[in-house]
DNA sequence: TTCAAGTATTCGATTATTCGAATGTATAAA
DNA sequence: TTTATACATTCGAATAATCGAATACTTGAA
């Protein structure tokens, strides 16, 4: 990952990083909803969730379909939204490691470096850019 | 989901939810680093990066070993962290949708939610529990 | 023992997030 | 045109997150 993309990145998850905010993505995973629907199943007052869909549209993680007076929202990146919610839920066994695979993994971390930097420098005598 | 586990998950993703932490999770990604390691590459100093470090170890997100006065950290669950920045890095077309599309997508939404009713109170009928 | 290196924790100060209450706005019906 | 419905926005207070500075802890070496 490009080093000034960990910032983006990281606004993109705070998005995700709300309970509710959590819940309405999980409920526009199965389908189009407005605002009174999702009142009716949110522990949250009306002007909390319209306070949390803004958070969503700023991270166009949601949209939303005027209809009437009603407004429809969606999952503007419903791949996104799906696959990572998939991934959270998924329970990862914890994983514990000794000293000596820690040293040993470190090792061969060096020398795939050394490796990268010989192969690097070969490309740029033999004509960069 | 079941519907408290938002909770769960809000806060695992609120661990990732920060640019140097974010970073540190990258670093992890491609072998065990001690503090000092860390230090170098990223631009913030070594008491916010143990405060970090503090936070995902309480998400379970990493864990260390210690090789002497070494203390080197390594992803506690590497598939999790993984896929999780797999999934933001990509990144997903921003769709748009016709209010004509959302209100298709109610009416499919309404009749399979009316089937899973029906087979529900069916399956009760026939002996719950 | 001391000492230094490597890392963690505590403490305030600053900034950001969150929520409810109140208010604003748009649409449709009367 | 009024009115009701469905949302959105603003404001202020409460809480939480963040950071640097200072300090504490732990380990190995002298």
């Amino acid at each position: 990952m490009p080093p000034e993309d960990s910032q983006n990145a990281a606004e993109l998850l705070k998005a995700f990083s709300h309970p509710t905010r959590l819940a309405i993505l999980l409920e526009l995973v199965d389908g189009p909803k407005c605002v009174t629907d999702m009142e009716e199943i949110l522990p949250a007052r009306q002007a909390n969730i319209s306070q949390h869909l803004a958070v969503l549209r700023h991270a166009k993680l949601v949209d939303y379909a005027q209809d009437g007076t009603l407004r429809c929202y969606y999952l503007s990146r419903p791949r996104l939204v799906k696959d990572l919610l998939a991934v959270v839920e998924r329970d990862d066994p914890v994983v514990k490691r000794t000293p000596a695979e820690i040293q040993a993994d470190k090792e061969r971390l060096a020398k795939a470096k050394a490796v990268t930097r010989a192969s690097k420098s070969g490309r740029e005598k033999a004509g960069k850019r």
